[in-house]
DNA sequence: TATTTGTACTTGCAAAACGCAAGCAAATTT
DNA sequence: AAATTTGCTTGCGTTTTGCAAGTACAAATA
């Protein structure tokens, strides 16, 4: 769980701590979901093995991309959100999303958000944002 | 080198391409250098294993973001260039580099790129855009 | 022309990471 | 009290990585 950083190059940085197959999907989740359990992870499409998922929850939180927290309704469940440096990862997560609009199929449910984004991508950005500040919306459900 | 998709989800699909360490590293060389052989990638500051280096070539130029051709001075060395869709990751590469310089320390050699970017983001991309349509321009040395 | 060097890989092998199934402890539900 | 849920950990076989060495061909050098 350590950070071995290979260079100084901001690609190179930032590719250490979450350019994995599994981290950004970590990501998607709580930016879809903006809280998540363990067992929320799980239950995502791409079928994340339960050691690598807790491997990537413990990289991503010592890296201050996520926070875990105590579940306010039992303490059998812990929640796990975003961080600021994770929500700055929006733009990011964006890009990614412009670009495999570009070159491969999407599904539909996905394409209103992309059109969403293409229609105005800082308002999107801003919108998304506020979304995060506050702190007591529902917990939307997972879409991937 | 065969594709495994995971999901549908454009994020995770995105991942299966050039979701490892390497693969954007390879491509942040491309980007500033718009064309590198073989030995030029080794020369970059992570120094990736030569085996390693080969398979996410042939991954890449597989999955269209880059392309080899021939050298025009030398029938023992190979081009590797980006396609348009490996190009289309510009926009990527940048909010990365945004991120990064929110969240770590970076060389000085590269705030000043990101402090173009930042005054203008759109105009930056435009600009390199153009760069690399242009098909006879001088080859600049990597910086990482 | 023979030999050395450069370039782009491939191969072998040990170490690390991954992926799957099972196990486990604490909390919660029945 | 027993069964289930939840968030992990453990074992273990398979795959990927990383390092060093090797190879084939082109090009430069002697």
């Amino acid at each position: 769980m350590d950070i071995k950083k290979r260079s100084d190059c901001p690609i190179s940085s930032s590719l250490d701590i979450w350019g994995d197959k599994w981290s950004l999907l970590i990501v998607r989740d709580l930016m879809f979901s903006k809280q998540c359990t363990y067992g929320d992870f799980l239950k995502s499409d791409e079928k994340i093995a339960t050691n690598i998922l807790a491997s990537r929850l413990q990289m991503l939180e010592t890296n201050g991309v996520i926070t875990k927290q105590d579940h306010p309704d039992s303490k059998a469940k812990v929640l796990y959100k975003l961080t600021q440096k994770g929500i700055d990862l929006l733009p990011l997560m964006i890009e990614i999303n412009l670009w495999a609009d570009k070159y491969f199929t999407l599904p539909q449910e996905r394409k209103a958000v992309i059109a969403e984004i293409e229609k105005d991508k800082e308002a999107f950005i801003k919108k998304q944002i506020v979304d995060f500040l506050d702190d007591d919306i529902p917990v939307s459900p997972i879409i991937k």
